[in-house]
DNA sequence: GCCATGCGCTGATATGGGTCAGCTTTCCAC
DNA sequence: GTGGAAAGCTGACCCATATCAGCGCATGGC
């Protein structure tokens, strides 16, 4: 019964909503899975959660709130890498290989489970499915990160930030916390133009453009698509690579 | 006796040469190394290997030659994600996941044992530590493209050109074709153009500046480090991230 | 030997986005 | 409600890099 409602609990959690886009999650997955995602821990905004260099450390899943992966280069700039949502895994490769290159840190307090690097093997030797599952989603985040670098090599400033918003509403709309209207968001733009490459003033400049042509608005912590197919016509957004309509494997 | 022969060529590849730079690998590793290493196929330049959108292929290891993966965009601007080099794994996902989201074409002619995803997942089973040693070259290849997505974001096109080279360079060494001195590289401008995000105009002033500083001389495909120090100075290359010393896993 | 092609190279000019400087609004802390 | 910090916003100016246009040198096919 207990664990009844633990399997419960755990099917609605960002995490098992979002590899349940990848896979059909059985009985099993769901209460190996809520046994990962035991042990929460608290992060307020602006403190560590991995920090680039350390070693033996913990892999976290996200539960609440918002986090953010950079860089920091010797000049004092700031590239952010990716930002991660309820349900991202965050830290796999530095549990798997002891080595974390890059920096984490919370944009919002954050509420995240924290995953032991034998527990997670285990649960990976007892589960192939669920790490089938957790490895394509990492796979995912990776083809997120070269479509970043294509966003920086090749694209305008207004292109890329089109591009960055339509991709953060797919991710979103995944674990339900957006829709085709809109959705909440807490960046600030220093944090949009370190992610995009630009200067925040001209991240500010870009958002004004798009808001003027009457693309997208993002105002006070929202943003509203206002002409969702016309964005995505604009910055040849690829309506598949992170949008499908069920488990690519059952 | 025929075992130990092949046992000894697999040795001398590049793709033992540079796993081997992760884990120690035993005698029995080597010899499921040789039976994936088998079938050979060769590509003549320019012609396509893995096709962005086809699914049902294979992976490859290259044995000989130079390739990359880019990516189109509709516009048809080309933005290269990463160069391939001997020993490189090419299409891990593509195979364990059957969706190819970038091209690969080859650069030189290139030969490449073709490994099929039933045999992969056959050897990850019988040998977890060989696919500790695959996956961990992944990674470390993940680590790169962020690290090239940092060069696009967040560097002048100088300091992006020293990075790369200096990149390039130690992704060499790892596999004994370049020494402190410098490397061969068949890239043209037009591909250096396209990976770092920059015109093909633009590499050569930079390429021009790097060679008037003393830095860098890369002419009639000779890569020339004329002060290698100054280099890692100037671009502030984080030596330890690709350069180590010995198997990190024994 | 000649032509076509690809690549390297260079100058002139144009422009996207950075930098600087400052003002306004929001949001807390007290 | 008041002071201060953080975030949003804007104009003026400037520079890094793109674009355009063109030259010269190899190389390979015929």
């Amino acid at each position: 019964m207990r664990e009844l409602t633990a399997e419960l609990a755990i099917q609605d959690s960002p995490f098992a909503r979002k590899l349940a886009a990848y896979v059909r999650l059985s009985h099993h997955d769901l209460s190996v899975m809520s046994e990962l995602y035991g042990r929460r821990r608290r992060f307020a905004a602006g403190m560590d959660m991995i920090h680039q260099g350390q070693s033996d450390q913990c892999a976290y899943v996200l539960a609440s709130g918002w986090a953010y992966s950079y860089k920091i280069l010797p000049s004092g700039s700031r590239q952010i890498v990716d930002f991660q949502i309820p349900g991202d895994f965050l830290g796999l490769r530095s549990v798997l290989f002891r080595t974390s290159d890059h920096n984490v840190e919370p944009i919002t307090a954050v509420q995240a489970s924290e995953v032991k690097r034998r527990d997670l093997l285990d649960a990976f030797a007892n589960n192939p499915r669920l790490a089938m599952a957790v490895l394509w989603a990492a796979s995912r985040d990776e083809a997120m990160v070269v479509e970043h670098l294509v966003d920086l090599g090749r694209r305008s400033a207004t292109e890329r930030m089109a591009h960055f918003l339509l991709e953060l509403g797919t991710r979103l709309r995944l674990i339900g916390t957006a829709d085709k209207k809109g959705f909440d968001c807490p960046l600030s733009q220093y944090l949009l133009a370190d992610a995009l490459g630009l200067s925040a003033v001209h991240v500010n400049r870009v958002l004004r453009e798009l808001r003027e042509e009457g693309l997208v608005t993002f105002q006070k912590g929202r943003v509203t698509f206002d002409d969702y197919d016309a964005m995505i016509e604009f910055c040849s957004f690829d309506r598949g690579y992170l949008d499908h309509d069920g488990p690519l494997l059952t």
